[in-house]
DNA sequence: TGGATAGATTGAAGTTTGTCAATGTATTTA
DNA sequence: TAAATACATTGACAAACTTCAATCTATCCA
């Protein structure tokens, strides 16, 4: 699970429109309600989407599990920030279509 | 149905294995048992995969409206051959989260 | 013209996915 | 210590997806 993910596990997590807009709020990252400065609170993803709180935390699974952002436990809160793996692994496997 | 695919949409259509290793098999586009020099032939592509012939054409047909693919009738058959259009659309997807 | 071939479409079965309500866990604060 | 808060997990359900067998359409060839 924690294993390095594959290019169809990558662009599976980006090919959900819900996912790929949370993705661009975490990439902004101008808004925490929680503490600043660290990155994105489920809770602000939570107001921002108006999915449910469990379904947040299920979409945010599948983009860590992904590479595609990270998870970091402060206190409270876990903030999320964006990880560049998932975007190398896609992005590698995009240019290799023409570079056999 | 032929207007721009969404960036979901897209990345959706790359969220499968199977078509990945067609992708990989067009882009490659060594082998023809129809016509050469034109694209590879959904025949090749049923026997490389293993697949029936039906979902061989599924896939296809979701590659090509995600912008990933071209298909051209010739006669009896269709040719396939990699479309830059949907890959640009992922890479400008993947690009925009860091330049807001 | 009739048979054969390439590929699309339809219909159905089984699996996966997106979503929410209910509940569980960890941490902070009163 | 008890209540509150942030997030994860479980269970359930509908929608979407993957796949195949059967059938249909278009084209070529004898």
């Amino acid at each position: 699970m924690s294993a390095d993910p594959t290019p169809a596990e990558v662009f599976r997590a980006l090919g959900d429109q819900q996912r790929l807009t949370m993705l661009a709020f975490i990439a902004r990252n101008d808004v925490s309600c929680c503490v600043t400065q660290h990155g994105v609170c489920a809770c602000d993803l939570q107001r921002s989407s108006g999915l449910s709180q469990p379904t947040v935390s299920h979409h945010l699974k599948i983009l860590s599990d992904a590479g595609l952002i990270t998870a970091t436990k402060r206190g409270r809160w876990v903030h999320y920030a964006l990880n560049r793996t998932g975007q190398g692994i896609a992005r590698t496997a995009l240019e290799q279509l023409h570079t056999p």
